[in-house]
DNA sequence: TTCATAAACGGACTGCGGTCCGTTATGTTT
DNA sequence: AAACATAACGGACCGCAGTCCGTTTATGAA
């Protein structure tokens, strides 16, 4: 179990993590900069996050949980539903994936440059996080449903759009509500728009 | 024009920097070596290339325009062939469509580091360098010829699966021959298989 | 209460990308 | 050929991410 002070630290680094990335940005803050404000050595943030992007991802956690429930066991068309049945073709798979698209384009939108940081501190970062295996299992376990052939492979150059840099560089190219659009028509598409 | 110390250090920069990068990988060599190497001071291989990823794209150029070249006057299906017909839904754009990916999947695969290295330095570089300017074009102008609504943000979504950065988590977790087929079928759901 | 042990701490240290500016080479002009 | 203007040089310098290790502190056992 963790010991008193290495909780109390946690959330003071936490603390003050969210307060300076609020204020000037996360590409703006050091680890320096968080460590002194939440009083603790140089040394603490790393030990307890691993690096800036492991910050970032704790800091994100609470947001990603909330919608990983609403996923697991939520109201359709993202969640399963009460349908007591078992998933599988009757549920209607297409709707979950265009939902869970849609939600977790309002997920990513709204935090991100805390996941970019999470996504692109080192190579291949976005990849090896807890939370893109979950969207990946997903994605992947839908795409098996219709009847893809490598759904595995499907789910991740379906999440590729849904990156964070992908999504910052577009956002700022053509504005939200046309990268919207087009998350939208290019599910659409591979999905097929009519069944 | 360019002076000719300033030419004598470009090229010797560019010589250490390959030959460094094929002997320890991209990441292991850091600015300092390759300007020892190309006996420069330390300021002049920024003050050429702005940056570590400007010797990247300066590096993979060569190839890079080989491909390009390839697609504005090679032989169909890359290029637009001998036909003397101006381009429209006379030629067959999908298939142009499907060789640019294939050949953008050999190219990328030959180079990964040394791409990911280009797109991935500073936030959001992949999407300014002219490199990508160009694959983004061209995939437009072939999806408007299809009738989509958004080409742009269309090329966007259909490059997304091709960053460097997914490629190489991908294909060391599948391996490469399953992510060219994945890709390849990711294209034909996008495009309409027997279309 | 004391003690032993292991966990946690903190700040000095390293290496790197990138910048700055006084110095030097180049090529041009007279 | 000499002087001039300017482009290029080079290495000291900065800030940051991340590491290391001697020191401190929490905690459970004696």
């Amino acid at each position: 179990m963790e010991r008193a002070d290495a909780a109390r630290n946690r959330s003071a680094i936490l603390a003050a993590a969210s307060r300076l990335f609020a204020a000037h940005g996360v590409d703006a803050v050091s680890m320096d900069a968080i460590a002194a404000a939440a009083g603790v050595g140089k040394g603490t943030p790393f030990r307890r996050f691993g690096d800036k992007a492991g910050l970032a991802v704790a800091l994100l956690d609470e947001r990603e949980r909330e919608l990983q429930g609403r996923i697991l066991s939520g109201e359709a068309p993202l969640g399963p539903g009460t349908d007591a049945a078992p998933p599988g073709p009757g549920t209607d798979t297409a709707a979950r994936l265009r939902a869970f698209s849609e939600a977790y384009l309002d997920y990513a939108l709204g935090h991100l440059d805390l996941l970019r940081m999470s996504e692109t501190s080192s190579p291949g970062a976005r990849y090896r996080i807890g939370s893109y295996r979950f969207w990946h299992r997903h994605t992947a376990i839908l795409l098996g449903e219709l009847g893809w052939v490598d759904p595995d492979a499907g789910a991740h150059a379906l999440l590729a759009p849904l990156a964070a840099e992908h999504l910052g560089a577009v956002a700022s190219e053509l504005g939200t509500e046309r990268l919207r659009r087009a998350a939208a028509d290019h599910l659409d598409r591979l999905l097929g728009s009519g069944t």
